[in-house]
DNA sequence: AATGAATGAGACTTCATTCAT
DNA sequence: TATGAATGAAGTCTCATTCAT
């Protein structure tokens, strides 16, 4: 039985590689990178230390292509933005869709955020993370001025805070929060400052 | 060639826990806690790592001795609702003196953060933060009350929102964003969301 | 390229582990457990310091399983109390099998009074030895009752020191006595004491 | 207070010192000397760790001033063979005197014993000891002899054993045993050996 | 005489990684 | 492809000993 000529190999290739990578998402996001070992990560997976190997090039790899994986599969998919302009409906769709996928790929939003805390760990996706953050400020503050807002560069930096503090409260009071109501909330309150700068108020500090 | 006194003891033990706490407490919140050895530690306190044992029981109790440390003098001071009633000034001091502590307390801030995604690092303290965390929560909720919001959940949420994204992005993004624009649009943004309900923008500072 | 078969990981597995315990025994009878590190033992087993946390759980670990397997492999066999009544050529063979036991697995006995005199070390085994202390006691006690004795108990405690204190000079002044004139001596000895009581002799053997 | 000047002094060094060794010997008795450390001996002794090396070299000559007080206080005294012969009221008195010898300085004799199967912790006492043994041996073979024993080597060894055995359960099983009757069984014992063997009876093996 | 802060060697233990099979 | 025994560096922690005061 041992040695197996088949030209499905790299078909087993992929499942198992994926499977690793799960498990140690799964790890890594529960753990911590550096508290979560290599034998942790095989004997989850049932598979030996070794063969981890054959696969990833050490530790830190599996980390990289984990992250490299995620950010092709998650990370950029929040973007609706196809032509260059947002309407309103896919604002909206924006909104709900990044809220919801970090609520459906929990693991990897919160080794995003340890990493974000912890850049040397990982240092070759800073920059990739950046960019794309970047491009969806940009496809916002487009968004924002589109609506009519007369204080677009203030309205931009709230709607930011409220969406990343919804992300952060997903992640970390999934028990307290309905996500439905977290998006629905979320998306009123960005509509409310947009709408309501057109009568700002003024008070200094 | 008496011995020192046990005052002067005192001292030197004072000045060199707190020594070693600021050291640790810096590379915890730089490089994440596991990934922090007790060499380090002791090379950049520039002492022997035997003579930290002398100091705390352990590594985690370092990291223990920290974090009360800085709940009570940096967490706990996030509070101005003296009488139970926060006035509008207290509130905004409030959002100010939340947004400049994590400012001015980067480390501990992002040591904060890095605890809220991996609790159990350090259990004994959860709760403390939670139970803070609720009292908070409700001083809001009393705020938003008073000012005559008609829809004070949601103005709640949202701002919680807001104000965890703020602080999130002036730990991360402090370069790109002056610490002082963010106090004043997070304020702002409060009191678009709040005087919005209302359909009447009336608030004076 | 096969990797190797379940059962001769087994092999090494079994091998590797008794060459740890040998060592182990060895270096703690004659050094005490303390006072060896497991490096020693590493060292003169030929392998690395790790290895041995692929064996054990942990320095102590080691010691405990020793034990177990000593106490199974030569304790135990130290009952020729097969049918509950023990005959004169049993209680002669028990005598010399214990004499001998002793002799032969000097570096087990040194550790067992090792352990007598330092309980602290490894609780888990006290209860078992006596036990088996009290049964071999209950035994010896129905022997010298069959032989006729009128001072049962004064025999038994007297025979018992001859047995421990013959059992201590074969540990610890190999190069006085010679093993078989201990053996011969003690026997004679006990049977001197058992037919004293009765003034008369008439024991063969 | 701190200069002081007295002649005095150099009895508080006298008292320190024995304070230093009681406690010493109690920890060592306890836990066995590599388990014990100068700061559990200072602590219980109420003393700065340093002031230990105030009155002895190392932790290790603590050990062999104990040992060496011990040998002359408690070792030395077995002895009552003043002029070279053991009457028959002397023998009694050195077997009661040995056992109770035990029983009153059971730290001490825990510790002899461990240091009988660790003789590489301490070798300068070993021939000492060995020395004094020997004397002991003749001392009372010459008394088996003087008393008309047929058989006196064979009633010299069952009588070492008997006595090593003695002591041996004086110091193991305390609660067992009342400390009179082993005395008085012990002698007992000693004694139908030697006069037993007026009518000896053989037996092969 | 007395203190305890400080050191550094060395203890136990873990773990990423290699390698023979 | 797959295994897990084996390694060795590095981690946490202990402790005998030194030393300034």
């Amino acid at each position: 039985m041992c040695p197996r000529s088949s030209v499905q190999f790299e078909e087993i290739r992929q499942e198992k590689k994926q499977l690793i990578m799960d498990v140690a998402l799964e790890l890594f996001a529960e753990n911590g990178f550096h508290a979560t070992s290599i034998s942790q990560i095989a004997k989850k997976a049932k598979i030996s230390k070794g063969l981890i190997y054959n696969y990833f090039e050490s530790k830190n790899d599996i980390l990289e292509e984990i992250t490299r994986w995620a950010f092709d599969n998650i990370y950029l998919q929040l973007d609706f933005n196809r032509d260059g302009i947002l309407t309103k409906d896919e604002f909206i769709g924006f909104i709900k869709a990044t809220i919801k996928s970090v609520d459906e790929n929990r693991q990897f939003w919160k080794l995003y955020f340890a990493l974000v805390f912890q850049p040397q760990i990982l240092e070759s996706y800073a920059q990739k993370y950046t960019d794309k953050g970047l491009e969806i400020v940009k496809m916002l503050h487009e968004f924002i001025v589109s609506q009519g807002s007369t204080t677009p560069e203030k309205d931009l930096v709230a709607i930011s805070f409220l969406l990343k503090g919804a992300t952060l409260i997903v992640l970390t009071s999934p028990h307290f929060f309905l996500t439905n109501d977290i998006v629905e909330d979320t998306i009123d309150a960005c509509f409310r400052l947009i709408s309501n700068n057109k009568n700002t108020c003024h008070h200094e500090m």
